[in-house]
DNA sequence: TGACGCTTTTGATCTGCGTCAATGCTGATG
DNA sequence: CATCAGCATTGACGCAGATCAAAAGCGTCA
């Protein structure tokens, strides 16, 4: 256990799979998705001399639950799951990090999760402190905080749902769907494959379910030909069935 | 089912249990509770001039999953359950509001779930696009109204683990540590009884169980000598008990 | 005061998912 | 290419909590 992330600032080019700012926001691949979309040119410009890439590993722990938020970051390129943790070791996965999405919406001191890479994964880092005065200064972007904050909360509400009323075959589907439309939005077309880059125990965690029931689940789900499980995703066979199931 | 909303603008002073602005947000019994500790006397005298009081009853319906968000409210007096529902009638309760709390911190133009008052209840309404002009000219309010929004979505982040990972004994203990909790807050001193106006089935659906799980496991307790059932409420007996149970 | 409606409690039984235990698969490494 | 480590899958079995059913409280109203 306890991988400890090797980040190599200012290196994002290290892999085909790997594309970031590039140190230069306006060819930014993500920038329509994350809160950058707020900025016009000139604001870019004075964001990215606060910007730094960092470059995380497979498993790379980005930050610790109870830490202090030091910086916060924007995901560029890979995923990462987000944990909340009991002492005994039971974990609940909040959510999973996807290219565009910003770590560090909320106010508080102390990270209240902790952030590991699921892939190889890029982040865009800003100093804590950096971040905050520049958005002192622009209301756009507190504004755009704030929707992305609220949609957060939304997502969240769904996942309530899901976790506390949804049988596992209905969770196992919500899930599939919801990556599917993720996935959707990041490329800007309807994904044939369903990546799947998180492996099944994070999955049962973010569904609150064990491993085996994930695994049982979804192999069901391809014996009754809903889907066809390819190395590392699963294909839509029937698009129905999922639309039907899902939350 | 669906009793309609009878409430009487102006006329808050309806009952001893019903305590409201009266008109002068000065001395508004929830002020340093809600967001508007973000204002001054001054700022809080214009607020005033646009809020106007509105009473629910028992069972109303304060606004519905889908509607148009067009007033946003502050709770002042009496609780509300904030509730999502699926199509076959399955319900998850994501929250209940208790006075200084505040309704409409999302953006979004329809609300993402219903509010029901859970017992006679007092808010502060606002009209949405009067407020959002408000706000637009005082970023503290904004600030606040993001600190709100942050400090809800780790209530939600608690409320997943809880949904996710905890046992029918862990999430009751949770829910009314939670409940103590708050009503230390709003009353300011630690309360003797855990007053629980809401009805077993709210609880249920707010911790992803039956009614008859959370009737067994409370009265579990109480037999087990860890509480005192009394009207509309509980009394904690063995607070360790609790402590070492709740998230 | 007694009949009604609603909520809560209690008991008996069932079942979906967890637990425990093998076994299989795949990719990395010497 | 054989070994190994880390998932993922599969099967047998058990149990926490759901479901079904009935009884008990309890406030309201004629």
């Amino acid at each position: 256990m306890d991988i400890p992330a090797r980040h190599s600032d200012h290196e994002a080019h290290s892999g085909c799979a790997l594309r970031s700012r590039g140190d230069d926001c306006r060819f930014c691949g993500v920038r329509h998705l994350s809160i950058c979309q707020a900025l016009d040119i000139n604001e870019l410009d004075q964001l990215e001399k606060m910007a730094s890439d960092s470059v995380y590993e497979e498993r790379a722990v980005l930050f610790r639950e109870e830490d202090e938020v030091s910086s916060v970051f924007n995901v560029t390129a890979g995923v990462a799951r987000l944990i909340r943790s009991l002492p005994d070791g039971r974990r609940q996965v909040t959510g999973f990090a996807l290219p565009g999405d910003f770590l560090g919406i909320s106010l508080e001191k102390t990270w209240r999760y902790s952030a590991e890479a699921v892939t190889p994964l890029v982040a865009c880092r800003f100093r804590r402190s950096h971040f905050e005065a520049f958005s002192e200064k622009n209301p756009h972007l507190i504004k755009k905080m704030h929707e992305f904050a609220s949609q957060e909360l939304n997502l969240a509400q769904d996942h309530m749902v899901l976790l506390g009323r949804l049988t596992a075959e209905e969770k196992l589907a919500s899930f599939l769907v919801e990556m599917k439309k993720r996935w959707a939005r990041i490329s800007g077309h309807e994904p044939g494959l369903i990546r799947l880059p998180m492996g099944r125990q994070d999955i049962a965690d973010y569904l609150g379910l064990t491993i085996e029931t994930v695994s049982r689940v979804i192999n069901q789900m391809q014996r009754d030909r809903k889907l066809v499980i390819v190395p590392d995703g699963v294909r839509f066979v029937d698009q129905s069935y999922f639309d039907d199931l899902a939350l």
